[in-house]
DNA sequence: CTACAACCTCTAGTAACTATAGCTGCAAGG
DNA sequence: CCTTGCAGCTATAGTTACTAGAGGTTGTAG
């Protein structure tokens, strides 16, 4: 029974709380392990591979249902990884969008501290400019990708 | 009675959704406005002001909870604007680090993207590299702030 | 035998909306 | 006067990816 162990062991190897392991395994992202007889789950080395795919995914940033589909591509091994490939190059533009908006958010937020130079509310410039979308270079309205 | 709009028209004003201004005024970020006869809400221009404040700060990325510590303080009109200038700033330093992250990401997938060139699944080096957080520079696992 | 940690299930909470169901109000056309 | 249809109303549930808690059980060490 070489690598058995239990759900604390399995987090403290991935670096993953418990409950989100559980969690994982309701919404069927990892698989349902085997039952100890004081029913406690028992998983394998499989599952702890799985999990830190997992996880290192959710560390670069992919959604679980991202992962998911990578997860079904790399049980198929004769397919393609063309689309493989194409998950990853997607959300390689999604983290350079989210880096183009932040960026103009920055931009715009410095400009907005910097135009400050009074000491009251009444007169605060940055309370102007926030409720002024006149000048702001940061368009989107409505759109809260941040 | 100048000024006096219904919330689809104030919904137009300010370029954010109906559903919104009742969930701002739901959660107390927009005050109760007047009622017409037939229980249709009756707004003026103080809250279309208030509204474009608010969803001008949103997309300049601040929380709602930033926003209604910013609209408290530019109610009292003789207090310092330190704090104001405290939000911005902090709100700045959220920005920044969220780019960092990102950036780092974004190295991360395109090493990753790039090593790939092979056809087939089974000797996919993105599904590899995905398995694998040993050479990943992306350290924060758990940490999803993306 | 008794603590105590680690496990179990189930539910609710987070942020900031968005969407739906099922209703009423109101103005214009026939 | 009646209908059509849009705009408004309330209330509830769904979204993402967890996290926290209640309240109970199992396993182990002293």
């Amino acid at each position: 029974m070489t690598g058995a162990i239990l759900i604390g062991q399995l987090a403290k190897a991935s670096s993953c709380k418990v409950q989100t392991i559980r969690y994982y395994e309701k919404i069927g992202l990892l698989p349902k392990p085997l039952r100890s007889s004081g029913n406690q789950r028992v998983y394998l080395s499989d599952h702890l591979d799985r999990l830190i795919f997992i996880r290192h995914c959710r560390a670069l940033g992919f959604s679980l249902d991202q992962i998911r589909k990578l997860l079904h591509l790399a049980g198929d091994s004769d397919k393609s990884c063309g689309e493989v490939d194409q998950i990853a190059k997607v959300h390689l533009v999604e983290v350079e969008e989210k880096i183009k908006h932040l960026e103009g958010l920055r931009q715009e937020l410095r400009r907005i501290i910097d135009g400050c130079k009074v000491d009251k509310v009444d007169q605060c410039q940055i309370l102007k400019a926030l409720g002024d979308h006149g000048q702001c270079i940061a368009k989107e309205h409505g759109g809260s990708d941040i």
